[in-house]
DNA sequence: ACGCGCCAGATCGTACATTGTTTGTCGAAA
DNA sequence: TTTCGACAAACAATGTACGATCTGGCGCGT
């Protein structure tokens, strides 16, 4: 059960964001990876008609889908003048990681006081994937990650925040996949990670909490930097 | 350009939940009143036909209004079982109060550093009518303690924190008004807002963000002391 | 009392009408 | 000749109407 592709990390379980119709869902589940991995152009116009045809539909279901989209953040409308895909640009990407640098802590902490020595052996175990895998595979890498993560939040009692964290976590996913890892961010990822892990051992709230602000800041910082030396390269 | 009726507490203009259609968006914005304000009961079937009737409008408005909601969160789809008002239970505001603690001692910080006297005597007028009112007219009140938070955060360079902050102040702003202040509440509430007046004019980010934390904190455990004891009473 | 089937009601998808916006062309004035 | 503006036609969003499909409950028969 150690299957590596099978990380196709669920959400922890809450609140699921699909739910509609199957049209309706796959609709939005579609709309909305083109939205996050950059398919569809920042600022793109999103004509009803188009997506319709596109997808073999007909209206209906792509103005619910896109109201959806529109609720969770990733659309934008202008009355009498449709939909725009919301661009996830610097600000946007700033936004998203400044609030896990406030709520991840917290939710490490809760999570520190919870841990059962399974949790403590699934995380080892994710964690001696992610170094088998060594960056080798980025795409692998980013799920193993993720995985890591949503085993400390996944049965913290605040919903909302679990959720907040999952939505977030899902577009800073598709972004930093877009880019190689440094060799310092790696380095620092798995010594962080390796340290996390030993902080929950000995069930050390605080320092794991802090470290693990430090490791969301220095994950937001290097995804960032890399969106401004593309933006630069594109400019130049 | 006192006047307190006006203190319709604006989002801070950044990413406006509005923009449908004029009746879509009407339509959003009735049935969310009516959710926040508890006139739909919690778990209450929603159906299309009922809504379209009751608005004068015909199903697809309603259909999208509905989308909208729920990718909001204040609604719960079920395939082709249609949607339920997501309970506005204790869980429920205990987590957006939690996530609030968390937030805004940061948008606290920033304000701290950046407040233009301008800021801080916008801060002691609406600290002056709260206290000239003093809790005499209680959706004052509201309106009053909304409208100061509001000056701290609405400039802040993370929109989507302070969205997140709007929409979370909404809802308890709703739950809380079903309430009366206690005694010790409102003299805490009083004197935390002098306190974090004199913070910001001296300049003490630090203590400005401890004192919000406390303050937030504070706020969300009267509300579900009250949500209990209400709860309590019914079930009694 | 228990299961089966039918029927009312609601959701979901399709088609269409209406209204508002955008674009492109033509013509007049500088 | 170029530029600006009005007008018209194409286009797309929004609202309406309807038919298909699914769910749930009621009643009938055993």
């Amino acid at each position: 059960m150690a299957e590596p592709s099978e990380f196709k990390a669920k959400p922890p379980a809450g609140i699921d964001p699909i739910g509609a119709s199957s049209e309706g869902a796959s609709l939005y589940e579609l709309i909305r990876e083109d939205i996050i991995e950059g398919r569809l152009a920042a600022n793109e116009r999103l004509v009803v008609t188009d997506l319709a045809r596109r997808h073999g539909t007909s209206t209906n279901p792509v103005r619910e889908a896109l109201q959806l989209l529109r609720g969770e953040g990733f659309v934008i409308f202008a009355p009498n003048r449709g939909a725009r895909v919301r661009p996830i640009d610097q600000e946007f990407v700033r936004d998203i990681y400044e609030i896990g640098v406030l709520i991840e802590p917290a939710l490490t902490r809760w999570f520190v006081n919870m841990a059962t020595v399974e949790d403590i052996a699934e995380l080892e175990r994710i964690q001696g994937l992610i170094e088998e895998n060594n960056f080798a595979d980025t795409f692998r890498h980013s799920e193993l990650d993720t995985a890591f993560h949503t085993v400390m939040y996944q049965r913290h009692y605040n919903r909302h925040a679990a959720e907040l964290w999952w939505k977030h976590r899902e577009v800073l996913r598709a972004v930093s996949r877009r880019f190689d890892f440094t060799l310092a961010r790696r380095a620092a990822i798995l010594r962080e990670h390796r340290e996390l892990i030993a902080l929950v051992k000995a069930g050390d709230a605080d320092k794991a909490a802090e470290l693990v602000a430090r490791h969301v800041e220095g994950s937001g910082r290097h995804i960032l930097e890399h969106m401004r030396a593309r933006n630069a390269a594109r400019a130049g």
